[in-house]
DNA sequence: AGCAGTGGGACACTTTCTGTCCCGCCAGGC
DNA sequence: GCCTGGCGGGACAGAAAGTGTCCCACTGCT
C-alpha cells in the first residue's frame, strides 16, 4: 500500500480535488498563458471555480499571472512534470508499454494516462508526448513524412514554439482527404515545419481516387516527387483510424462500409484496411505513401488513442510494420485484452463486453 | 520531491485534514472503544467536527462502531500504521534517531513524530512505543525497575491489555515523591504488573529524606531488599526531569533552586542533578536506585519527550548510564542543536533562541 | 480603432459546515 | 434490578464556504 493509496483511503474527498487540479495545470501547460474563461470553455469547470483553483495555485507558485493570462511557473512545471510520473506510477504504465511493445513486436511504446474517448486532454497530453518525442529523435537533415488526422493535428498544434536548430523537411504522406483543412497531411505538415523550423513540401492531389486515373495522377512529376521523397522519410508519423471512420470520411456508401465489415475489418492506414490479425482485406486505390514503402523507412510512429481505436490499433500494429506507437491508457489496456483474447480464440469476438 | 511533498504542494488544504484525521485515528487507537464527546474532550476538536470526520472514516472501513463508541477496524490499523510511517519518513526520524545515538554513544533511540509540548497525543504515543518496546525485549524471568513521573505513569496506562505470558517482576526504582499517587513509582510498578500479569514489589519508603536519615531507613529490611531487587533489574525504564521540575517536585525553596541553576542544573535522574555535559552538579540524599547501581543493569531505557524537556535529556544522556532513549521528535531535534552547540562552545548558553 | 481575451470586483444564491441541543439506548456498577 | 454515564443518532438554526453570473477596466494584437 503505498503513499498515495493510504492518503486516498483516509482522505477521499482528495481525489476529486486532486484530478481537477491535476487537469487544470495541464491545460494551463497546454494552452500557455491562459485566461480563466478559456479554460472553462475547454475544460469541464466552472469559471468561479476554475478562478478558485487558481488562485489557490498560484498562492502556492505553481502558476503565474501574466497581462495575457497564467503560465505554468519554473516550479509549477516540476511539480506537474512529478505528477505526471505520479500518474504513470499509479497506474503501472510503464508496465503496459513493455508487455505491449513484447506483444505486437514494438521498438518502443509510450502510454499517457487516462482515456481520449472520456477527456479530451488526454489527446492533448499524448499530442504533447508525441511532440516531444519528434523532438528527441530528429535529427539534422531528416525528412519526416506526416499522415493526416486530427490526432496528428493536434501533435503540430502542440509542438513547442521554440526554436529547433535542425533543418528538418516535413513531407506529407497521403493525398488530400475531405473537406476539413485542419486534419490534412498537408496541412499538418505545414505546421509542422513553421514549428520546426525546418522545410516543407505539399501533395497537391487527392487522396481517395477512382483507380484507372492513379497511374495518370502518379505520372505527374510533382506529385511524383513528392511521394518519392516520402518513401525516404527517416521518420514516418502516422495516425491510425477505424475502420469506420474512414470509411464515412472516404464518402463510402453503405454497401461498401457493410462489405467492410463483413470482411473484419477494423482498422486503417495508408489506404489499406486491416482485420485485427493485420491482414489486408481491402485496398483503396489512393495517393501517397502504401504499405511496402514502410518497410524501407527507419522509423515508423504510429499515434492514436483513445478505447474506442483500440481495435484500429491493434489491426494497424499487428501489420508488423511500426516501429514505436504513442498511445493512451484506455486504447493500450484495451489493446491488450484484446490481443490476448484473439490470441486465445483465433478470431475476432464481440466487442461490447470490454466497455466496462 | 516525494509523494506527499507533492501533493500537499497542488492541495496545501491535504494538511489540516489529513493531521486531523491521523490525530483521529490514533486517539481512537488509544482510547480503544470510545465514544465522540470523550474524544471532542481529549482532542483539540469540536464535537461536530468529531462526528463528521468520524463518519467519513466509518465510510471508508477504517473504523467500527460498537455500542461503546468507535475503534479501530482491522484495516483501520493496517492504514493508521502506514500513516505512522510515513509521518516517521517525513520527518526522517530514522536519521536523527541513529545521528542521536551515534552522538550520545547509546545502542538504540526510538523518536515519535510530533512535539509532547504542543500536542498531548505525542506523549500518547511516546508511551505507546514505549510500552511496545518493553513487550518486546522483556524475557522470562526479567525484573524491570521503574521510576516514577508522568511519562511512566502514562506508559503504564498505555500498556495492552493483552495477557503477556512471560513471567515479569516489577519492582520501584526510587520512593514516593510529592501527593500525586499517580505519577508515583510504587503505583506505576503495581499498574506495569498488573498489564504484565508479573509480580510487583513495593518500596514503602518517602524519596526525598533528610540526611541523617537515609542510613536508618536503608537499614530496614523490607526497603534494603527491594533496592538490592532494582540493583538486579534486567531493564530499567526510568523518566527524566528537568531541574526546575524536580527542584519544585521536591519542595526546594527559591534559594536551593536559584543555586542549582547557577550550578548549571538542567537535568535530573535518579536524585542527582545534572548539568549539560552529563556531570553531576548537586546529589539529594535520597532512598532508591543510585547512579552507580545502573552499571550493573544491562539495558537501561530513559523515556522522555516535549523540547521543554531537551535539556533534561541531553543532561542525562550524557552520563554515559542509559542505553536506549526514547522520545519526541521535538525533544530530539533540539537535543541534536543542544549538542552540536555545547561541543562547538564547551559551555552552556542561552536557551531562548532555540524556542522557533 | 476595434476586438478578443485578460484579471479582478461584486453580489446574491446555494451548499456545506458547525455548534448545540435533545433523545433513546445499552452496559457496567452498585 | 435499577441507575447512571457514556454511547450514537436526529435535528436545526446560524455561520461559513463555495458557486454562478454579472460588470468593468485593461492590454496586446490586427
Amino acid at each position: 500500500m503505498d503513499t498515495l493509496t493510504v492518503l486516498q483511503r483516509i482522505v477521499p474527498e482528495l481525489k476529486d480535488v486532486l484530478e481537477r487540479r491535476y487537469t487544470l495545470l495541464r491545460a494551463v501547460r497546454t494552452f500557455g498563458p491562459v485566461g480563466r474563461r478559456t479554460l472553462t470553455s475547454e475544460l469541464n469547470i466552472s469559471e468561479r471555480t476554475v478562478r478558485s483553483e487558481l488562485d489557490i495555485l498560484r498562492a502556492q507558485g505553481l502558476i503565474e499571472t501574466g497581462s495575457s493570462g497564467v503560465r505554468l511557473s519554473r516550479e509549477g512545471e516540476i511539480v506537474l512534470s512529478r505528477l505526471d510520473e505520479m500518474a504513470r506510477k499509479l497506474y503501472d504504465l510503464a508496465a503496459v508499454e513493455q508487455a505491449m511493445a513484447a506483444a505486437l513486436k514494438l521498438q518502443r511504446v509510450i502510454i499517457v494516462p487516462g482515456d481520449s474517448d472520456a477527456d479530451p486532454g488526454v489527446k492533448r497530453d499524448m499530442a504533447q508526448v508525441t511532440a516531444a518525442y519528434l523532438r528527441s529523435i530528429l535529427r539534422d537533415g531528416d525528412i519526416l513524412a506526416v499522415t493526416g488526422g486530427t490526432t496528428l493535428a493536434q501533435v503540430a498544434e502542440s509542438f513547442p514554439g521554440e526554436s529547433f536548430n535542425r533543418r528538418v523537411t516535413v513531407v506529407p504522406a497521403r493525398g488530400g482527404l475531405g473537406e476539413d483543412i485542419k486534419i490534412q497531411a498537408n496541412t499538418i505538415a505545414v505546421r509542422l515545419a513553421e514549428k520546426l523550423g525546418g522545410s516543407y513540401r505539399l501533395l497537391h492531389a487527392p487522396e481517395d481516387v477512382l483507380p484507372c486515373y492513379v497511374e495518370q495522377i502518379l505520372r505527374e512529376p510533382r506529385i511524383r516527387d513528392v511521394i518519392a521523397l516520402s518513401r525516404r522519410a527517416d521518420v514516418l508519423l502516422h495516425g491510425i483510424g477505424t475502420a469506420e471512420e474512414m470509411a464515412r470520411r472516404r464518402g463510402f456508401d453503405d454497401e461498401t462500409t457493410m462489405d467492410l465489415i463483413a470482411r473484419g475489418a477494423v482498422g486503417e492506414a495508408f489506404g489499406y484496411y486491416f482485420n485485427a490479425q493485420g491482414e489486408i482485406v481491402y485496398t483503396t486505390a489512393s495517393v501517397g505513401l502504401r504499405l511496402h514503402d514502410l518497410a524501407n523507412i527507419a522509423r515508423v510512429v504510429a499515434v492514436g488513442g483513445g478505447r474506442s481505436k483500440a481495435w484500429a490499433i491493434l489491426a494497424v500494429l499487428s501489420t508488423g510494420r511500426c516501429h514505436v506507437c504513442i498511445t493512451d491508457e484506455g486504447a493500450a489496456r484495451k489493446v491488450m485484452r484484446l490481443k490476448a483474447r484473439t490470441q486465445i480464440e483465433g478470431g475476432v469476438t464481440d466487442d461490447d463486453q470490454d466497455w466496462d
